[in-house]
DNA sequence: ATGACGATTTACT
DNA sequence: GTAAATCGTCATA
């Protein structure tokens, strides 16, 4: 069994499109201050290709407070709080200045499981009712941020470095198949490109 | 200062 | 299938 290795720098530097196919099936890694690890598989990713694209935070070069972090060097995390209840992540990719990203949409739950079924009842206020199934813990973006603990205090986080969230090389999937984002009904044309991408067949995948 | 909106999730008809 | 929850952000004034 070899011993895990990080996404070096240099995998980040790609384009959004080709970022996301390559993430899926590495290895998204969350490591509590009490030093527990949470991860699991991604298998679903989105590509945001920035100032061109309409669906895109960094649309038309728009650069705020909230998504300075697209204009990071390639390897930072994207987080942002949205629908006044949930967080999204993101892998920040192109050299800095050039505000492309991936959207993690779902992932297969793989470390510290039952920490993650608690963070998930806990965030989503269902402490006391029927559990989730392990296999719907991660199967959406507002639902992977919540199991593995994953807010605003980690935006900005430089992957390569960080000892606290980055990424692992996995095994690389079968059958990559591709669709339309969602989610994003108000972008025009740019709604109907198959900038979705998840692994055939996939459980964890969102719906 | 104001208001429309959102890269979502959940519950309910 | 539809709608509610819930609030920070951003464009406009």
């Amino acid at each position: 069994m070899s011993t895990p290795r990080r996404l070096a720098p240099r995998a980040y530097a790609a384009g959004a499109e080709r970022l996301a196919q390559r993430l899926l099936g590495c290895i998204l890694v969350r490591i509590l201050s009490d030093g527990s690890r949470l991860s699991g598989v991604i298998v679903e990713t989105e590509a945001y290709l920035g100032v061109i694209d309409r669906a895109s935070h960094a649309f038309n070069g728009r650069r705020t407070p909230r998504n300075e972090s697209m204009y990071a060097r390639a390897g930072t995390s994207y987080v942002y709080f949205t629908y006044g209840m949930h967080h999204c992540m993101n892998v920040v990719c192109r050299r800095a200045g050039v505000p492309e990203a991936v959207l993690i949409r779902a992932l297969e739950p793989l470390d510290g499981i039952e920490r993650q079924h608690t963070h998930r009842s806990h965030a989503s206020r269902r402490r006391g009712r029927r559990p989730f199934e392990t296999r719907d813990l991660c199967s959406g973006p507002g639902k992977l941020t919540q199991s593995l603990a994953i807010d605003l205090s980690l935006d900005r986080q430089f992957m390569p470095e960080s000892d606290a969230l980055w990424i692992e090389l996995g095994r690389t999937p079968r059958d990559i198949e591709r669709g339309p984002r969602i989610g994003i009904d108000s972008a025009g044309a740019w709604a109907n490109e198959p900038l979705r991408f998840w692994i055939r067949g996939h459980p964890c995948v969102s719906r």
